[in-house]
DNA sequence: TAATATTGTCATATT
DNA sequence: AGAATATGACAATAT
């Protein structure tokens, strides 16, 4: 048996945790306010409830344990979805339908830029967002570019193809287990909480379904990844095949900003030619982002790891990474001055990366320390990458760690992410089962915000004061299917025994109920059978009819007449003495003419009805008057207490809600990411071909130290001397500074 | 028998 | 003002 002081207990550090919750979600809102409005709603729901939960307004009903109202919580599942195909939107760059014009604004042939500026270049697209995409760079210097390149990208009209999702769901179920995890760890009074245990043994049904889903994609994306890397015949680009970059027209502006067709053809046709259906290319894309995405999975191994530091195999990381050095990037930037800013991304779509996450996480992170040799081989790809680029964009690409502005979405990775990602990364390397995750986590986005929901039904509103209502505390009352098992358990009188109707008539004070309850408490002592629903009521079985009158018990409680015979009369009657209450006792010895379950239970008016129609000493009407005031206050002390332990277990379950969605805000937050990064990347594979056709009035390239495409607020794309992009880049850096001091 | 859990009772506050 | 109810604290009782 648990005792109740013990879940009193469990119920305050429940709240603590909760009130915990309720500060990281500040952090999320925070980072996801303008994108998801109604994660605020949801936490928000709960919480408020909490600080309004009046006891008075709870029902005593022990009903409900196990029943999950949907509705709140089809909420958050809806909404959950909602964002995530919007993050997923922003993942699909449908170049096709962007119209890329350059215009050579200016041309500075001195090419002073790079010569008195040798590192502006870096610098220059950086602040443009291309660069930091590509380079080696720290986590400093990435964060100042991400805002310039979500800004890009949406000016380039992304669109997200549903491929990411795949991808990211095995993380997402991966994050899922981990706080499943975490919560069951966390929570000691699931031992004796009856609903914990069904959600238990659901988390098992769905650990034991999922076992499908997620095994067909990994094979099949690597193919698709190796088939669809083609390498540029002119630039020694790598790029892929399916990438969706459909340039429908590229002008290049000569110095007099006259049109040349020519060039837009020639950029154009490579692209657009020999490409597949762009569904086919979508399909692509998606199958490489999960093989890249897994690669991340596998790689990383500390938590903090994961997205913070990028594991030397996984270069999509880098550019999130907030550490400032990491392994592979110092190679690379070392020992492979060729290397492109590009390069690292394209490093990708090489095979040979490819292939790594198939092979275990082990193959890969032997090679973290700074083995050059080592990840050469390994990346041998950067190697081509380096090649396919000039010299002059690797050159600027490659190391520029000055004052760069904080990584917008650095902030995103705060403390508590980093929690959760160990976590994470202990589910991983605790071998947990990807395909489980899976499963799992589409079971648990559809729970999560039950409680929630429940705490908002209106029922339970209008149950007893309507001056103020917690909706947690009257979720589990509203929920009356149990009503009866509970009910009877503690033999509460009749307050619960109909929800609906009883609680209005308690608003009102009425008492007409309670001639009922005397029958109420008589078969809930009968019947101990009923007793067993509730693991931790089982005790409530104790015969308590203090109140109730013999005769009364002699009907209900005693065995059949038939087996007693004479002999046993006076067992009997010492049994039924034993059964009576103190206050029976003395009202027999008083010789009270009523019983007291009368004396209890009947309105005023009946009850001084009753007194006059008797001549009782001013002894036995002080008698009956504390019989009537005990009996009602242990009525009333029952219900309290069971209003206490609803209050105490919706608060439990509010917490399992707030801590589902605390997981799913983390996964969205990863997918987020994670979606970012993969537009980036895009933009730059973009950036790097177009500015790879670009052709001069003398049809040759422009020089990438020179000239930097810029895009413009209306979606078109200007060829610029970076002198000028530098300032531009420069401007834009101080921005954001100014506003933040 | 000791420890724990449950229930009853009282005092008091609230409705 | 009085009755009913709620609730914390403690006692009594049961397991």
């Amino acid at each position: 048996m648990l005792s109740l002081k013990k879940y009193l207990t469990e119920g305050l550090l429940q709240f603590t945790i909760l009130l915990s919750l309720i500060g990281v979600r500040v952090d999320v809102d925070t980072y996801l306010t303008s994108q998801l409005p109604p994660l605020r709603e949801i936490i928000l729901g709960p919480s408020s409830a909490y600080t309004q939960t009046q006891f008075h307004n709870l029902r005593n009903t022990l009903d409900g344990y196990g029943v999950h109202p949907k509705s709140i919580d089809l909420d958050n599942y809806f909404t959950a979805r909602r964002l995530l195909s919007q993050v997923r939107a922003l993942d699909r760059l449908q170049v096709p339908t962007t119209e890329v014009n350059a215009w050579l604004v200016h041309r500075d042939p001195e090419g002073s830029v790079s010569g008195s500026q040798p590192n502006s270049g870096l610098a220059l697209e950086s602040s443009s967002g291309l660069q930091d995409v590509t380079g080696p760079d720290n986590g400093v210097r990435e964060s100042e570019t991400e805002q310039g390149f979500s800004e890009d990208l949406e000016d380039l009209g992304a669109v997200a193809p549903p491929v990411s999702g795949d991808l990211t769901k095995e993380d997402i179920d991966l994050i899922d287990i981990l706080w499943r995890q975490d919560i069951d760890l966390g929570a000691g009074r699931e031992v004796f909480d009856y609903s914990h245990r069904q959600k238990e043994q659901d988390v098992d049904k769905e650990l034991q379904d999922g076992g499908e889903r997620e095994d067909t994609w990994s094979g099949e994306s690597a193919e698709a990844l190796a088939r669809d890397l083609l390498v540029d015949g002119e630039t020694g680009e790598s790029f892929s095949a399916q990438f969706p970059a459909a340039v429908s027209s590229i002008t290049e502006a000569v110095p007099s900003e006259s049109e040349a067709p020519a060039l837009q053809n020639s950029l154009l046709s490579p692209l657009l030619t020999g490409t597949e259906s762009p569904f086919d290319l979508e399909q692509q894309w998606q199958d490489l982002m999960s093989i890249m995405e897994m690669q991340a999975m596998e790689v990383n191994t500390s938590a903090n790891e994961i997205l913070y530091d990028a594991p030397p195999g996984d270069p999509l990381s880098t550019n999130y990474s907030l550490a400032p050095n990491t392994p592979i990037n110092q190679n690379v930037s070392l020992h492979q001055a060729s290397l492109g800013g590009c390069s690292q991304d394209f490093s990708l779509f090489s095979p040979e990366v490819e292939s790594l996450p198939v092979a275990s996480s082990s193959t890969l992170l032997p090679l973290v320390p700074s083995n050059s040799t080592s990840l050469n081989s390994t990346f041998g790809s950067t190697n081509l990458a380096g090649l396919f680029f000039p010299s002059q964009l690797n050159g600027t690409a490659n190391d520029t760690s000055g004052p760069e502005l904080p990584d917008p979405l650095g902030g995103l990775l705060d403390e508590a992410m980093l929690d959760e990602i160990s976590l994470m990364d202990l589910a991983i390397e605790e071998g947990f089962n990807p395909v489980q995750a899976s499963q799992l986590e589409e079971e648990f986005d559809s729970d999560s915000g039950l409680s929630l929901d429940s705490s908002h039904s209106p029922s339970s509103l209008s149950s007893s004061e309507g001056s103020s209502s917690s909706s947690s505390s009257s979720s589990s009352s509203s929920a009356s299917s149990s009503a009866s098992s509970s009910f009877s358990e503690e033999g509460a009188v009749g307050y619960s025994s109909d929800s609906e109707t009883l609680d209005l008539e308690e608003a009102e004070g009425a008492v007409g109920y309670q001639p009922e309850y005397s029958k109420f408490c008589r078969m809930s002592y009968q019947d101990p059978s009923q007793l067993s629903c509730l693991p931790y009521l089982e005790h409530v079985g104790h015969n308590h009819t203090y109140n109730m009158a013999p005769s009364a018990l002699d009907s209900a409680d005693l065995p059949p007449p038939s087996t007693l015979k004479k002999g046993s009369k006076e067992k009997q009657a010492d049994f039924l003495d034993k059964q009576m209450s103190r206050d029976e006792h003395r009202a027999r010895a008083m010789k009270i003419p009523f019983t007291n379950d009368k004396i209890i239970n009947l309105p005023v008016e009946e009850f001084n009805e009753l007194l006059s129609k008797y001549q009782l000493s001013e002894a036995q009407l002080s008698l009956i008057r504390d019989i009537r005031r005990r009996g009602k206050n242990k009525m009333a002390a029952q219900n309290c207490r069971k209003r206490k332990l609803d209050t105490i277990l919706n608060l439990e379950r509010d917490v399992e809600d707030l801590q589902r969605d605390k997981a799913r805000l983390l996964r969205e937050k990863v997918e987020f990411l994670r979606s970012l990064r993969q537009m980036k990347q895009k933009v730059q594979s973009l950036y790097q071909e177009v500015f790879g056709r670009l052709r001069d009035e003398n049809g040759r390239p422009y020089s990438p130290s020179q000239y930097a495409l810029q895009y413009a607020g209306d979606g078109s794309v200007l060829l610029i001397p970076r002198t000028m992009a530098d300032q531009q880049a420069r401007r834009q850096e101080r921005k954001p500074k100014d506003r933040r001091k």
